[in-house]
DNA sequence: GCCAACGTTGGC
DNA sequence: GCCAACGTTGGC
C-alpha cells in the first residue's frame, strides 16, 4: 500500500464536505497539474492518505482512502485530466499543523515542505505513521 | 495584501 | 527551442 496527501482549500472543499460524501466518496476533480495528475494515476484501490487544509488552516486534518482508481475528470473539458475518488475514513484526533511538520526533522523531506505548491503528493510509510502518531490517531 | 515559487503561454 | 510575460498557488 502507498500513502498520499491531498491538499484542499477548506473554503472550496473542506474535510467536512468530504465526510458528508460518506463511504461512496467523491471525485478529486479540478487538478490541472501534470505532476499531481501523474501521482493520481499511480494510486491503487485502498491506498491511504491525508486530507490537508491549505490557506487559513494549514494542517493535516483527516485520513482518507482511495475508493476509485484513475478515470477522466468529469468536470474537465479536456481529456488529459484524470483523477481518483477518495472517501473520508476518520479525522485526526489532533490536527497536525504545517508548523509542526516543518519543525520535525523526521518530516523535513516531505513534498509538503519542499514543494509547497504541489496539491497531490506521495507520503512515505514512515511519514504517514509519524504524522498519525503526532495526531494521536491510530493509522489503521 | 504581499511575495516567492513555479507552471503555462506565446512571440520570436 | 528559448525566454519573457503572465497567472496561480500558498505561506507568511
Amino acid at each position: 500500500m502507498r500513502y498520499w496527501l491531498f491538499k484542499s482549500e477548506p473554503a472550496t472543499w473542506s474535510w467536512q464536505d468530504q465526510v458528508a460524501k460518506g463511504a461512496a466518496g467523491e471525485e478529486w476533480d479540478g487538478v490541472r497539474n501534470y505532476q499531481a495528475r501523474n501521482f493520481m494515476r499511480e494510486m491503487a484501490l485502498g491506498d491511504r492518505g491525508f486530507f490537508y487544509h491549505s490557506q487559513s488552516e494549514k494542517a493535516v486534518v483527516g485520513l482518507i482512502e482511495v475508493c476509485a482508481t484513475s478515470h477522466p475528470d468529469s468536470k474537465a473539458d479536456d481529456p488529459r485530466w484524470d483523477c481518483v475518488d477518495i472517501r473520508a475514513l476518520k479525522p485526526l484526533a489532533t490536527p497536525v499543523s504545517l508548523a509542526t511538520i516543518k519543525a520535525d526533522p523526521q518530516l523535513a523531506e516531505m513534498a509538503l515542505v519542499k514543494m509547497s505548491r504541489l496539491s497531490v503528493q506521495p507520503v512515505s510509510e514512515a511519514e504517514f505513521r509519524h504524522i498519525c502518531a503526532l495526531g494521536d490517531t491510530d493509522p489503521d
